[in-house]
DNA sequence: CGGGTTTGACCTGCGC
DNA sequence: GCGCAGGTCAAACCCG
């Protein structure tokens, strides 16, 4: 992977030369949206650039940007309502090294410094909406992050390896627009890739030919961005690459992967954005139908997602990820400012159960649930359902998708 | 040897 | 119809 990366450096900078010498007036009607999203990333990017600034002398802290957007999960709803995010929800930990930067390491750290500031069933976080010029709702919120490992789960390695970029930045952007608009032109067609569907043809390599007129929803996706020198963040789930792919505009390439969990049909793209090279976006489509987590290599059992079972098991002590989703649910209300001053807030794994609660003086109005208290057999329950329910309680969830159902009830 | 990555070819949708 | 770009496939390759 960090060869990959190195070689991706070297790739960017031909890629770079070449796209300049390229450049061409013609854009779609999508590569105007995604320049408008990427305009948007842009702009929280910078104001992350800002606060990572501020916070690069207060050791390896990770901090991510929840930029959320979307056509059906609007946020401005969702945070008065049940939040549903897609994307699964992982951390990050190295248990063999000892690594005092360790993921959990942090989280109970943050853990001691979150009871002692605030109520330890209640916390909050900032988030700041974002402008979205096509009727996506944008927000972000800021918070502390590990760095990143890499999928080989050698965490001190890359906790001692990339030093360049001790904070990592996120944005995070949702989208479902298929499952609300199943005319949107971005539909995809996931059955298409069925094997057994397609039949082959007399080419050389003889591909399987897929179904015409046979457009299908768009699975749920959510993107996050995230400052990170590292391209492939580990989210817990084990990914295959099964292509990259040279993007217009960017002297970055995307690079697409797929879980290799049989059956499940969980994809990622990741790519670095163009115009903040140190941001990496991860845009997760589907929900995984396989408990969470996949455990690394050399590791033996199901991990248990802290998230939501927190202090149910240690054994989920073998994850090597970055938290991407969690801090959603772990931010601690702080003026974002202030965030970085203080020491950062991050709760442990038995801060999952905490209730979420929006003070008056939360930045981020509208935002306010309560996170149940969550047992064992909740989150059994929840894990059997995808990236959903690997972070989310399954009231939440449900609740959630009776909002979808509403939403899509008025269409 | 199994699993993951690389990479060029191929497919599809869309705009012109 | 053509070209372009995004997305996917799968053989070849790499690595532990």
């Amino acid at each position: 992977m960090e060869k990959e990366i190195e070689g991706d450096h070297h790739h960017h900078q031909q890629q770079q030369k070449e796209q300049l010498n390229s450049t061409k007036n013609t854009e779609t009607k999508i590569e105007h949206q995604e320049q408008q999203e990427k305009q948007q990333i842009s702009q929280a990017s910078s104001s992350s650039s800002h606060m990572a600034n501020m916070v690069t002398s207060s050791d390896h802290h990770h901090h991510q940007l929840e930029l959320a957007g979307n056509n059906m999960i609007n946020l401005s709803n969702i945070f008065d309502t049940p939040i549903s995010l897609p994307f699964p929800y992982s951390y990050f930990e190295d248990h063999s090294s000892n690594n005092p930067n360790s993921f959990l390491d942090l989280l109970r750290q943050d853990h001691h410094q979150f009871a002692s500031s605030s109520n330890s069933s209640s916390f909050s976080f900032d988030a700041y909406p974002l402008q979205n010029n096509n009727n996506t709702n944008l927000y972000f919120t800021d918070l502390p992050l590990p760095q990143p490992a890499t999928t080989k789960a050698e965490s001190s390695e890359v906790v001692n390896t990339a030093p360049t970029s001790p904070n990592s930045t996120s944005v995070s952007s949702s989208s479902n627009e298929a499952a609300i608009d199943n005319t949107n032109k971005e539909v995809t067609l996931k059955d298409q890739e069925e094997p057994d569907q397609q039949e082959q043809k007399g080419t050389k390599r003889q591909l399987k030919p897929k179904k015409k007129n046979q457009k299908k929803a768009r699975e749920a996706r959510f993107a996050f961005l995230t400052k990170s020198d590292i391209d492939n963040l580990d989210d817990g789930y084990r990914w295959r690459k099964y292509g990259q792919k040279a993007v217009k505009n960017s002297p970055y390439p995307r690079s697409y992967y797929r879980c290799t969990t049989v059956g499940c049909g969980v994809k990622k793209r990741v790519e670095r954005s163009s115009d903040d090279p140190s941001i990496v976006m991860t845009t997760y489509e589907g929900q995984h139908s396989h408990p969470f987590p996949m455990t690394p290599r050399g590791h033996i059992g199901m991990l248990t997602s802290p998230i939501l079972d927190h202090g149910a098991t240690t054994a989920s002590s073998s994850s090597f990820s970055i938290p991407q989703p969690r801090y959603l649910l772990t931010q601690h209300h702080q003026p974002y400012n202030s965030i970085y001053n203080s020491s950062i807030s991050m709760s442990n794994r038995s801060s999952s159960d905490a209730t979420f609660v929006n003070p008056g003086s939360s930045s981020f109005p509208g935002f306010c649930y309560d996170m149940p208290q969550t047992s064992t057999s909740t989150t059994s329950a929840i894990r059997d359902h995808g990236l959903l329910q690997d972070i989310l309680p399954s009231q939440i969830r449900s609740d959630t998708i009776n909002t979808r159902a509403n939403e899509e009830d008025k269409k």
